[in-house]
DNA sequence: TTGGAATGTCAACAACACTGACGTAAGCTG
DNA sequence: CAGCTTACGTCAGTGTTGTTGACATTCCAA
């Protein structure tokens, strides 16, 4: 099982970053950048009786407005049940509007109200500053570098979301 | 507090990544790696009634051990009693050995046992599998800029705990 | 030696994920 | 139309993981 990155006699000087110690690395720093990630974001929710999975969920409307409960639960990956009860408080304090849908009846379209949107910027105001500064301190290279890498670690299946989310925004 | 990133008068060609667009891509990209960054070992844990909190313990009481619990507290980034409950099955089901310090007796040195390596092993072969294949696929000077702007998220204190530990490794 | 600080443990509680079961409304198909 | 499926919501129960509060032990220094 061990594999040292250095098969097939290859050298290894073009081969270190596959060494299992720059990939525990890569993992460790995996690990640390995350916990900084949601640091700020996390803060402010405290405050409000919020947690992460408000937060995702209204990064997401906003992302794509008029998005199905469905298609909300399939980007996010988590039950309906555990969606719902996020959805049903965010709703309750006038966060998000849920239309019945007009061609199909059964969905349910979700919408930022203008509540949801200040919620939305506050957080996300934090979340880009911190990803400003750290892009700006490494560099455009290593920033493109950085996101062929996240997207190389994805499920083929959320590479098609975010995909899908990156022509939306563009 | 919108900060379109190109300030300045500068150029908007070279400051291109720090869009706003670009930033909430990149918010977006962490949020889908690091789904399935933990998707390989949450797979591993579910059969074995244990979680993400415990992988953590497992893995950086593989990368230094000895480690106190007041030192993996601080990795780890939890209170004491959360970590405690982790440890403390662990230990029931002898994956880590805790054994009172020499000079000080109120710390506990923690130390995988044979078995806890053999998971440690599992785990960490699932994780760096798929940062293998991301890292190959992105190539090395992408490795390079990922670790830049992942170090350059981290909180300052997870940024020296995150050095530490490779000067450990190295 | 006494009191404070540090280390770790036990107990109770909250957030958020999960499964399973059920209900309703709407669309689809033979 | 009847019956099956889909989309959504909800209730109940459970597990992991985080939290705070209270407490025992140990060390150290006034």
């Amino acid at each position: 099982m061990r594999d040292t990155g250095m098969g097939a006699g290859l050298g290894g000087e073009s081969l270190l970053f596959l060494t299992d110690e720059q990939l525990r690395q890569g993992i460790e720093a995996m690990f640390f950048a995350y916990r900084g990630f949601t640091a700020d974001p996390d803060r402010i929710l405290a405050d409000l009786a919020y947690g992460r999975a408000h937060h995702r969920a209204v990064h997401f409307i906003n992302r794509a407005p008029g998005t199905t409960v469905n298609n909300l639960l399939n980007i996010l990956g988590v039950t309906k049940q555990s969606l719902n009860r996020v959805l049903r408080t965010l709703i309750a304090d006038g966060l998000v509007e849920s239309r019945v849908g007009q061609t199909d009846k059964r969905e349910r379209h979700l919408f930022l109200t203008d509540a949801g949107h200040a919620l939305e910027q506050k957080l996300s105001d934090a979340q880009r500053a911190r990803m400003r500064t750290a892009f700006r301190e490494a560099g455009p290279d290593a920033v493109g570098g950085f996101r062929r890498v996240l997207e190389a670690m994805m499920d083929p299946e959320m590479r098609r979301a975010y995909a899908r989310l990156k022509e939306n925004g563009a």
